[in-house]
DNA sequence: GGTGAAATCTACCTAGG
DNA sequence: CCTAGGTAGATTTCACC
């Protein structure tokens, strides 16, 4: 699919508030509002716009300390790292996981209520997993830049 | 503000779908539209449901390579760490930054178009900034669990 | 690009604990 | 008195022109 300036605005709009109506998406691209919404109901099939996901304030729920741990795992052994890859899926407070190149075989972001609830879930969670070599985690003090839309 | 398990489960269907109607969440909350779209908007007003965003296909919009990047700094003098902060907030294809504990100061997310763009943007971008001692990416093979909701 | 029917939101109203 | 459910007018969407 071919996207023109014009689909690149609305997708960085739309990234920035995915509630603005039609007429509103018309006003920013300089477009009639049938015109805006015709527009991205294509993006929206064409499955470049997967969705809409509210944004919750964490501290709103209380989840004061957020953290990224790094995970180098012993062994590439696929029935080992599945024990693993299944605890990611079921610990609510770990929210993405990524695998990466490079020393660190696993990138989690994790929010936790407290200090506490973040040493638990490492040393009682992660670390007595088997294919599991070494966690370090690095708790995000700033956020310098919060999630801006894509470079379209 | 005080939530009970009924905002806690809206807020986990939200961050699932933010286009839900108050009819669809309702049902799902057992509650009456009315209730239920109540609800919403009591969290909206309060600050814990912050707006929404939609979610984009990287690929969709041609960008490929997905990364982490650490930065450690030669220095903590404001006015040289304004420098970078200040490339941060211009460069588009750092979406997030944070700052955190530990040896790396800050950590970037980064969508590229290629591997090559990844590259100019360390050596090119991020390298020459004086305040800049050590620079270290790692490139997201594969997201394992993709944005989950906070666990609330 | 515009129009109208259908669906949605939201402010207001009523009922029950 | 406070919370839940229902209703009607205004707004938005979307298929069609």
């Amino acid at each position: 699919m071919t996207l023109d300036e014009t689909d690149r605005h609305l997708l960085r709009a739309v990234q920035e508030d995915a509630q603005l109506t039609a007429q509103e998406l018309g006003e920013r691209l300089n477009l009639s509002a049938s015109q805006a919404g015709r527009r991205r109901q294509r993006l929206e099939q064409a499955g470049i716009i997967r969705g809409a996901r509210a944004v919750i304030a964490p501290e709103g729920v209380g989840l004061v300390v957020q953290a990224f741990v790094q995970v180098q795992m012993a062994t590439h052994d696929p029935a080992q790292v599945r024990a693993f890859t299944r605890t990611i899926d079921l610990s609510p407070e770990i929210v993405s996981a990524w695998t990466l190149t490079g020393e660190a075989d696993f990138l989690l972001r994790v929010y936790c209520a407290d200090l506490a609830a973040l040493h638990r879930l490492v040393h009682e969670v992660i670390l007595p997993i088997p294919a599991v070599a070494r966690v370090q985690s690095q708790i995000v003090m700033d956020q310098q830049k919060p999630d801006a839309p894509l470079p379209t």
